[in-house]
DNA sequence: CTGAAAGCGCTTACAG
DNA sequence: CTGAAAGCGCTTACAG
């Protein structure tokens, strides 16, 4: 084997004469074997492994101007994501199904405008091969800027008024709130509210037509007055509740736009002496693991965050390999517990 | 200004025609400014100002065979940070510390022992300038790599048995539990139990050992069948809470090793028929977000995360530097609610 | 204090 | 299919 000391890594030289062959055929099996005779690439690919080269990133990201690393970049206000248990889980499942690919994910927050222009100077710099963007609000000034730059970019839920131009993976929000506001007419329930998410976040908007459309399906006419807005956060869903029994009392159940306000709409119908679900049924929506925690434990639509991050990470590394945007619409499920 | 077009960024070579000196000059005003003229470096410095040159990190790298980014390493089944709140706000403390140096954080999970390899040669590969390492239990296989490899690592808590060779950032353990311990002795508590982390963790030697100390200080002899383990999750404080009531039925309070753990604790003492804190006084540490929801409001002791964070990056930074390990042991606070 | 020059490890036309 | 060569943008001894 070597004769010389272990101290370096072996580089694309040692490689080569190793394998008998030039530098250049070296770098072109490693870059996808074309023009290189099979005999020749056999030859290398034994090198290889003997000498257990690996190839050096800076050296390539500097020719190539571009990196095989991809930026996981939240884009509001972090606390947000941070409180959100499914964010843990979409941002573990994108650093595997990274890692599966030996690409590392660099995590960047921009929650206000210096940091966005800091991170976009980065990333338009050629430091990232990609962007995994989760916003849920509209309008977000990072996406296109980095659209612009030829930045390939997936982003997690429809990106409200720029869906044409970036490519995404999200839950089918409508069909879902569809199901679920069928499950509560089926189950009898004829007074049913709903607690939206802001009208900026697909969630908000998709989730409240799901409610809209199914009621006028089933001949029920929408009272403007069981359509509470909430900001996704637990105390919103707590005042929604409060707001919905002064204005509704004979409410007997809330479709909820996600888990977390749920848990505060539950907290606030029992301090209103509500049962749920026999007086009130209350249905939420992400299936987060707090719902499996509250009591009783919350019937809701089950988003599959685990595919999610998977089904982002294929359609950057495609959007990165040259293919065209896509979007990827995931089913929901309902997932049947005390609540409803 | 520049008369050609605004393709390419500029390079190290526009700066140094724009500034009238060579590009080594400008290299050195970028790299400290050693060996430089006052007027030198302040054309340069204008140069830089004016042709909106930023380094190229990979040309960088690629010479001085390190990169400035920064590894956020877990080594663990990845589940137990993951539904931990407290390693969401460490996280971001981590990566916005990192930002404000301009340098990009890499989020790598090495929940296995292939992982650890794969994650292993990417580092010692020079990708990544510093570790900070979050590991609870000991014996860590990583640590002794890096070290060994001679990467900067600093440790999120007391690497237990490696505490020499790491630097780490710590809460004050012991002295927390004393604290705690203390408290629920001037409260009048008299069968005071505990429920403890795991054995190879510092959360659970330390405390465990804060408690004995503070009751033996009291003249309270420790009586065994008071202290049961668990492994901070909440189902095991469940676990050890039922335990116990069947153990000492006249426990009066427990000091529970984690808030996570403490919520479990009350659930059990609660289906035991047991009023908190009438009949049993719970104590947690950590000072978690859900120590605000349970019912009652957890009285714990406080981990100042936020520091945790900022401190762990102030530490990497400077063992990079050439900065020799060092320990910062952080203060804990106790936070009295209503459980004790 | 400063410039000219070598070189980091790779990729990619270019000529054969 | 293959090799020789140029070059990516930077840092760092080396002379002066």
């Amino acid at each position: 084997m070597s004769s010389t000391g272990r101290r370096r890594p072996p580089t694309i030289h040692d490689v080569a004469r190793e394998a008998g062959v030039s530098r250049g055929t070296v770098s072109r099996v490693l870059n996808g074997g074309h023009n290189v005779s099979p005999a020749s690439a056999d030859a290398v690919n034994a090198a290889i492994r003997r000498t257990g080269y690996v190839v050096n990133r800076h050296a390539r990201s500097l020719i190539t101007g571009r990196s095989d690393s991809v930026a996981f970049l939240l884009t509001e206000p972090q606390e947000r994501f941070f409180e959100d248990p499914n964010f843990n889980v979409l941002l573990r499942g994108c650093t595997q199904a990274l890692a599966a690919h030996d690409i590392p994910l660099l995590l960047m927050i921009a929650g206000n405008e210096p940091e966005r222009r800091r991170i976009s100077r980065f990333i338009t710099a050629g430091h990232v091969g990609g962007v995994l963007l989760v916003s849920s609000h509209s309008g977000n000034p990072m996406a296109e800027r980095l659209v612009k730059a030829g930045i390939p970019v997936v982003a997690c839920g429809k990106p409200l008024g720029q869906s044409r131009m970036l490519a995404y993976v999200a839950a089918d929000d409508r069909d879902g709130a569809r199901e679920m506001v069928g499950h509560l007419i089926r189950t009898g329930r004829r007074r049913i509210a709903t607690v939206t998410g802001p009208p900026d976040t697909p969630g908000g908007v998709e989730r409240l037509a799901g409610y809209r459309e199914t009621l006028a399906e089933h001949g029920m006419p929408v009272d403007e007055r069981l359509v509470v807005p909430g900001d996704y956060s637990r105390s919103s869903g707590e005042a929604a509740a409060a707001e919905l029994m002064r204005r509704a009392p004979d409410t007997d159940a809330v479709f909820v736009a996600s888990d977390l306000m749920a848990l505060g709409v539950m907290t606030a119908l029992e301090q209103a002496g509500r049962r749920v679900p026999e007086d009130v049924a209350v249905a939420g929506f992400d299936d987060s693991p707090a719902a499996l925690d509250s009591r009783p434990a919350l019937t809701t639509m089950r988003v599959q965050w685990d595919r999610m991050s998977s089904e982002m990470v294929r359609v950057l590394l495609a959007r990165i390999a040259g293919e065209e945007p896509s979007a990827v619409i995931l089913p929901t499920e309902l997932v049947r517990r005390d609540s409803a």
